[in-house]
DNA sequence: ATATCGATTATCT
DNA sequence: GATAATCGATATG
């Protein structure tokens, strides 16, 4: 877990290093405070991919996604969430993991408190971080201070340490709230995890 | 238990 | 001007 994954992780294609990513960890250091835990739920967004903000080519918004490998795009979604992925593939080549759900390990203080919420009982736990739009702001993400970011770097303060969390196996779904390419299954979850976001996991 | 709906704004057409 | 890689609240069985 103190051990960061090396930026050659994140070269092959997302649909490669999606289900890779899922039982390591997402950790959070800055002065206010730590959090993280378990990556549980990504998926892939590729390079030639309909679903994929990268996929009418290269704008201001997307820009990281074409940037180098390991980097974090964080966008600004229906007004009200930001949403964290890590760039895959190389400098030039659009392709992204979004991350969907962590279990939550460390600082949870820290995350319920970014969450504006309480953990009274262990039902609590899978509000915190189940859902890009909740694992953000667990993590206190946001686009101005977070997108480009380094994740390959302890000393960025937000970054993905190596772990073995994958207990069980990977199973492979459709992905969550697209229209276009929805058909393609892209979504990898943990089997059997607890914190998935959304009711239906139907694997494929 | 599942279904539907409103919030709220950056981005692209 | 329409849309969106979501969430939380409310309504209904």
């Amino acid at each position: 877990m103190n051990v960061p994954l090396p930026r050659s992780f994140y070269e092959p294609t997302a649909r490669l290093v999606a289900p890779r990513l899922l039982g390591h960890f997402l950790l959070r250091n800055t002065t206010q405070g730590s959090g993280g835990g378990a990556i549980v739920e990504t998926e892939a967004y590729l390079a030639d991919d309909p679903a994929s903000h990268g996929y009418a080519g290269q704008t201001e918004r997307n820009r990281s996604m074409y940037g180098p490998p390991g980097r974090a795009y964080v966008y600004f979604i229906y007004g009200n969430h930001y949403c964290l992925n890590v760039s895959c593939e190389r400098e030039g080549k659009a392709g992204c993991v979004l991350f969907r759900a962590l279990e939550p390990l460390l600082g949870l203080e820290e995350m319920s408190h970014a969450r504006g919420m309480v953990v009274q009982a262990p039902r609590d736990l899978p509000k915190l971080a189940s859902g890009p739009g909740r694992l953000a702001q667990a993590v206190a993400i946001t686009r101005a201070s977070d997108n480009g970011r380094d994740l390959t770097s302890p000393r960025s303060g937000l970054w993905i340490g190596t772990d073995d969390f994958r207990a069980k196996g990977i199973v492979l779904t459709l992905r969550i709230g697209i229209t276009k390419a929805a058909d393609q299954p892209l979504r990898y979850i943990l089997q059997g995890n607890n914190f998935i976001s959304g009711r239906k996991n139907v694997s494929v």
